[in-house]
Order: C-alpha cells, then structure tokens, then sequence
RNA sequence: CGGGAUGUAGCGCAGUCCGGUUAGCGCAUCUGGUUUGGGACCAGAGGGUCGCAGGUUCGAAUCCUGCCAUCCCGACCA
C-alpha cells in the first residue's frame, strides 16, 4: 500500500513533502522559499479561515485591511519591534522598470528611487498603529477590535511548505483597550480562541502558555502560546497571542483621554494564526496511506464511488448514489459522487485515502441487489457494510465520531509522548531517544534557558498557564525553581 | 552567508568518468480496444533550446571557463 508515499517511519520529513505534493496542496514555486497553494490544499485554508472568522466575529471583531508596504521609518518607532524582525525583511526600494539599454532585458530605472524606501509587512503592528493614532481620541473609541486576513512576508533562509515560507497567509488581530486589564483579559481570550479551534475543529490537543522572554514576539510584553506535538515528536507553535502593553501606543503616540479626563497611552494586543496550521493539521494526524482530515475541516467529507461494469449498471448505482448525496447535503454534508470512468475503483480508493477524504461510500450491482452500501472510514481504514436505508443517519453520527477519535488519538500519543524529568542525563537521552514533551525545572534565567538550548537544541515551548506551583531543581543549574516548564525540540 | 549535491520531455531518472549514428527508460498525456468490489491491460502516437553563455574539436548532454537556479546540512524563524 501508498507506494507513492515515502514511509513515514523511515524518513519522516520526506513523508511530509511527499504528501503535500502527492496530496496536491501546494507545490513549489519558481520563487525561492515561496509555494503555490493548490485548490485542495487551499480549500482547508478556507474552512479554517470560514471557522475562526465565526469566532472572532463572536468575539466581538471585524475585519479591516491594511497596506502590504511599510514605510520604513515606522520599524525604527519601537526598538525591540526592529530588533526581532530587520533581519528577515524584504524591501522596495524602486517603483519602476524599464528596458536595458544595451539590448533585451528589463532593468530597474535607477531614475525611479524611493524617497522613503518600504518594507513588505512581517506583521502590522506599525501600520495599524499609526492609523488607531488617528482613530482613537477618547475612552469612547475604546475598545477597538480589528482583524485581518492578509498575507506577510519574512525572508527565511530555510524553507518548509506550509511550516515555514518567505510568504504565507494568516490572520492578525489588532486591538485596543483603555487598560491593561482589559488588554490582558484580550489576549488571554484569543489564545483560547485559538485552542478551542485546534481542539475542536483540528482535533489537535494543545497546551496553553506563556513565552519567556527570550521566546518572546518582538515587542510584546508577554505572549501566549498553544503548543502542540507532532508525530516524530517535535513541538509546533500552532498560535500567539500577545500583550504588546503600551509599547506601539508610545512609539506612535497613541493616547485617550479616560473617564476622568486624564491622558495616557492606549493598550495594545496582538494575535494571529497562519497557513502553518495545514502543517500542523499534516504532522498531526495523517499516516502512511496519505492525509487524515478531520470531518470538521475537510473540504469533502464525503465520497461516493461507483463500481460498475456496464452503462445500464452505472445508471442505476447513480439514481442512488446522487440520492444519497442530496439527503447527505441537506443535512449539510459536503458529498462528492466520483462517476469518472477513467480510473478504476481501486484508483479512487487509494487517491480519497491519499486526500484524507474522512467517509468513503462505495455502490456496487452487489449493493443494488441486496439494498446495502460499503462504508470505509479514513481514520481506522475499517470498511462496514450497512442497510443502504440507513446510510444518511450513519453517516452523519460516524463524522462525529470520526472527529472524536481523531483528537483522542491526538491525545493519547501527546499523553504517551509527555515525561516529567528530574536529571539532566535522563533529560538529554529523553531528548535524543523519545522526543516529545518534556516537563522540566527551569531557574528561570535566559542564560539557562538559552545553555540548555545550544546544548540539546531543545526550547521552553512555554510555562504552561495550568501548571501547578512544585518546588525544584534546575535540570541544569540545580537553582530552585516553583514550577515546571515544558521542553520541547520544535519547528 | 559557510559545507555538500544536482540541473537531460509535465514528473522521476539513465547516459557524462572514457566526446562519435536519429539522446533513451519509467510514470503521466493522447487515440483505439479490452477492463472496473483495493493503485488495470494491450497496441499505437505526441512531447527535448540536454540550466544559460562562451570556448576546445571534424564532431559536445559528455571536455574547459564563467554564470544562474534548485535541493540537502548548519546559523535565523509563525
């Protein structure tokens, strides 16, 4: 089986660019570092944006849009904000081409410079904050609770489809608040946004943090995080959340005057998810016959193959088949009914298993003559066959529970994949052996933190927000410590 | 930016060391036929600036020089 696909257990980076490939999400584009997303890989993109738009909107957001150039003396306002990002920012510096004048070709008109040279967004925390300076005058503006679906750019050295691009999609949240609480309050609020949606939606459990500071966003004062454990054990961000205080606040002079009209600064969040969900979504759950989907995020839920010899057979499979996906679609079931006689069953069986295609409905003359249809699930590759009267009903209860069983298994392999460790040669063979999270004492310090990084390559994913308070040792330094942090090798 | 590798049909590759007919194979595509309950088969057909630019030679995918691009491994990162 999947003789297309690398094994994932042999190699498990190929396994996923194999599949991403073979699975048509994306591919690689004439840009370096940059990929095409394909219909299929972006048809999940919009279920996951449809999704978490109903929960912002929920949540009391809207949407706005703002410009993909920068100009670059607003990166220069916020001192850390510049530190974090220089490095990975690509920049405009003509606005003109013309032909070269020694023969064919087209060269930059040197003629044409920039005055102020822009940058290409990595995120907009400058642009937006110089326009809530003009937005924002009294408490009464407050609070203001924006989001935007746009596309950034961070000019990476290495690149993974979908994990890692010099451009991807995400969503950024922007808000403003007359006080820190209330800030505070936001960014907690979005990062359970978010872990609601990778559980119940991705079914991909996750743990809920704090960065420290060294892990920080560039200018924020804290951020949160939701962690998640891939299937070689490695930890991906899946999502942040940041309280950015009054930093952008002072740094583009954005000030209200409150109840009691005095002036201060207004504070600040940000938050956002990108396309490196499909990554996760992947790396989460998907096996050696190709992608997992779960039902909530699949673009089809539902296949429907015909197996047929003659016309006169395929006619009547398709009365009941496109019966079948009508009933399925009222109740709001995306149905796809294969009738291509191109391929052969066994074909399309493998290519759905490849698409993580969760319900797989297969009709035969067989079928026909005893009233039955052949029902495959995705997640467990069992097939059952059921009294075709009452397929519609079945269906709909196995999507749910094909969605269950998917974050529980999610959650049983992070459960197993979880240590508390107490010495260091027990955290460094962990680390080389198993993988997985790790929760360990820490001291607290960055330059601990950054050691034990050069040492195993491992990183504090985050102090988890539920972790209780537990005296000790500093795996490293033997410091005290109040709590255990989690360690994870990450993307 | 350092180390390694690769560029030949849409994709995956052989051929390059040791220059020599008309550049080949698998997959995919197209046509016709037989098939169809787990990745079908037969027959035929189309498809190439051999990464680019120079050079050596009677003759270059093959040798030489320069350039470009991509991938892998490191430092940076959602």
């Amino acid at each position: 089986m999947a003789k297309f696909l690398t094994n994932r257990e042999e190699n498990y980076s190929q396994w996923y660019n194999d599949l991403v490939i073979k699975a048509d999400m994306a591919e690689y584009s004439a840009v370096r570092g940059c990929m095409v997303i394909k219909p299929y890989g972006y048809a999940i993109w919009e279920k996951v944006q449809s999704e978490l738009d109903k929960m912002f909107k929920a949540t009391g957001h809207v949407n706005a849009y703002f410009p993909l150039f920068i100009p670059k003396s607003f990166f220069s306002r916020e001192a850390d904000h510049v530190k974090g990002f220089a490095k990975e920012c690509a920049v405009v510096t003509h606005y003109r081409l013309k032909n070269d004048e020694t023969g064919k070709g087209i060269v930059v008109d040197p003629t044409a410079k920039l005055e102020e040279e822009l940058v290409v967004r990595p995120t907009s925390e400058t642009i937006i904050w110089n326009s809530y300076k003009n937005w924002i005058q009294s408490y009464r503006d407050l609070p203001i609770l924006i989001n935007q679906w746009a596309n950034v750019v961070r000019w990476e050295m290495r690149t993974r489809l979908f994990l890692r691009t010099s451009e991807f999609l995400w969503q950024e949240g922007h808000t403003a608040h007359a006080t820190s609480e209330e800030a505070i309050e936001e960014t907690e609020k979005m990062i359970g946004v978010y872990a609601d949606f990778a559980e119940n939606f991705m079914a991909i459990p996750v743990v809920k943090g704090v960065k420290t500071v060294n892990e920080r966003f560039a200018g924020a004062l804290d951020t949160y995080t939701i962690e998640a454990l891939m299937q070689d054990g490695k930890a991906l961000q899946a999502g942040t959340s940041h309280f950015l205080g009054q930093n952008f606040a002072k740094a583009f002079d954005v000030q209200f005057t409150d109840k009691s009209g005095k002036l201060d600064y207004v504070w600040a969040t940000s938050w956002g998810v990108s396309t490196r969900l499909i990554g996760a979504l992947i790396m989460a759950h998907s096996d050696n016959n190709g992608l997992v989907l779960p039902p909530k995020l699949a673009p089809t839920q539902v296949v429907i193959i015909p197996i047929f010899k003659t016309e006169e057979q395929l006619d009547s499979i398709s009365k009941e088949a496109n019966r079948i996906k009508a009933d399925l679609e009222a109740m709001g079931i995306s149905v796809k009914y294969d009738d291509r006689d191109n391929n052969t069953p066994g074909f399309k069986f493998a290519d759905y298993e490849l698409k993580g295609v969760p319900v797989r409905l297969a009709i035969g003359p067989r079928d026909l003559k005893n009233g039955t249809i052949e029902v495959a699930r995705r997640d467990t590759l069992t097939k059952e066959t059921i009294q075709m009267s009452a397929i519609t009903e079945h269906v709909k209860s196995l999507l749910r529970e094909i969605q269950k069983n998917i974050f529980n298994k999610a959650l049983r392999f992070r459960e197993e994949n979880t240590r508390y460790v107490d010495r260091w040669d027990q955290f460094v063979d962990t680390l080389d052996n198993e993988g997985g999270f790790i929760y360990a004492h820490w001291d607290g310090t960055t330059e601990t933190e950054e050691k034990i990084k050069e040492l195993t390559k491992s990183t504090i994913r985050c102090i988890p927000l539920n972790s209780k308070d537990e005296e000790g040792k500093c795996i490293l330094t033997g410091k005290p410590s109040a709590r255990r942090v989690l360690f994870a090798r990450a993307y």
